[in-house]
DNA sequence: GGCATCAACACAGA
DNA sequence: CTCTGTGTTGATGC
């Protein structure tokens, strides 16, 4: 459930499902994936009632009324379940909200994830999401002039580096940026200030075009969303397509390594 | 003026040559090479003796009693001279300090220098001296189990970056580096974790023969002392010897870029 | 596939 | 042949 499209997708159904129901207790099977002691978490949330449910980039944020914010992160390919009154929670749950009304939430990582949560007045406190950048899909926020003037203040920087830094933009991760990447005609360690004007828009449009098709997808076929099931989007161009031929001109996708990521690339359409 | 033997020589010298002294005026051609604005450099020095000179890696350490400490960083081919009663400064110079007794002490720099004065009580917030590292002609501080640790605690470092680096050791810059790399029969690139400790006996035992050497000779024949003699040390066996033969093996020297510094290496001999 | 931290490296500036 | 900051990159661990 990792980036923007599968993480927003599931804060439209939390928002919709989960409005108004009332904490009754926490259960916590990995601690250190808590932001605050067990005590603390439970007084910060118990007896609350979540009343909205967002997202940026790959953080969800829940309100947690009166007075907390609720934030979760998924981490690489974790799920976050709704489950009926008198349904079993999953064996494998890290942590898990059991509501007023029987019904449940649980969060399972499989590698790692973050269950934090906060005063509300201390949002603005909260390290991993007080930075976050631009949201992509807000027309508003991620304006063309802020992102050419993001890619002029990096001109050294591969502009992989720099869209996947999420104090740049929020929410693209290691999978969609392949794809976005490729229908720019971008090699991932271009650097910024390499990237012409007209490459720039079109870098813009499928930023943009790409993670708002994902979404109305409701993301990755690969990832389950609150109801357990899985995304529409699985056509990937290039994206973990290694050998397979490039659709655009047949050559063969490779898999390289940029910096400490890997990046699938088609060598004769990405320069 | 730049590396460890020039530097001591030249403190040495001026330990012999400056004690009771007292300041009587600064002569400041080149303001921006001050730590303070003039006025406090003025403040913290005329009317006080010099009583001792010593030296750290790169930089001199006079003590101007009571109560200041001059330090002088020759940077890159600077010169400090010494000059009787009633003889000219250089034009060239960009400061000087006239004494009591009609004689005086001035400095050049053909790029960039440091003239700096302290109260002696502050002298452990000075940044750029605080953190120097060890000094390799004191057997006490620079002990083989010091080197040791310093080559483990940096296994994946090039050695040349280790052994430049003056927070490790302090003195050796690029003139040195070259011949102690070349008799350790290491290549620069080579990571402090690959280094066996054979060559890190033969290393250790280089570093310190090599600049106790250089200092018996008074330093490089290219430096100028305290008293504007060139100093004994000429006979490198790779430095800055591009294209001659290596004394040991005939192979040519080669010159490479390491990094951002450029090294002399046989790239037979050293691997 | 996440994020933070630290070390290493490159570059510009003085 | 100086040293310092800044920004970027890479490895590590949770």
């Amino acid at each position: 459930m990792p980036e923007l499209p599968e993480v927003r997708h599931l804060a439209l159904q939390m928002d919709g499902e989960l409005r108004g129901r009332t904490v009754a207790g926490i259960d916590v099977v990995q601690p250190k994936c808590l932001n605050v002691p067990l005590s603390e978490f439970e007084r910060l949330t118990v007896g609350r009632t979540a009343t909205k449910v967002t997202s940026r980039g790959k953080w969800v944020f829940m309100t947690l009324d009166p007075g907390s914010t609720f934030l979760l992160n998924l981490g690489m390919g974790g799920e976050a379940l709704v489950h009926a009154k008198g349904e079993p929670l999953p064996d494998n749950r890290q942590v898990a909200f059991r509501f007023g009304d029987g019904s449940a939430l649980s969060f399972h990582f499989w590698w790692f994830g973050y269950v934090h949560v906060v005063p509300s007045a201390e949002l603005s406190s909260h390290a991993m999401t007080s930075q976050l950048g631009l949201d992509p899909l807000n027309d508003v926020e991620f304006a063309w002039p802020a992102f050419d003037r993001l890619l002029d203040a990096r001109k050294r920087t591969a502009i992989k580096a720099i869209l996947m830094d999420q104090k740049n933009i929020a929410g693209i991760g290691n999978v969609y940026i392949q794809d976005i990447l490729f229908a720019a005609r971008l090699h991932p360690m271009r650097k910024a200030g390499d990237v012409v004007s007209e490459e720039r828009h079109a870098l813009y449009d499928v930023i943009r075009s790409q993670l708002k098709h994902a979404l109305e997808l409701g993301g990755l076929a690969y990832e389950k969303d609150l109801y357990n099931q899985p995304g529409g989007f699985k056509d990937f161009l290039v994206g973990y397509r290694e050998g397979k031929p490039c659709p655009v001109c047949g050559t063969a996708v490779q898999k390289i390594k940029t910096g400490s990521t890997a990046s699938f690339i088609c060598p004769m359409c990405q320069t």
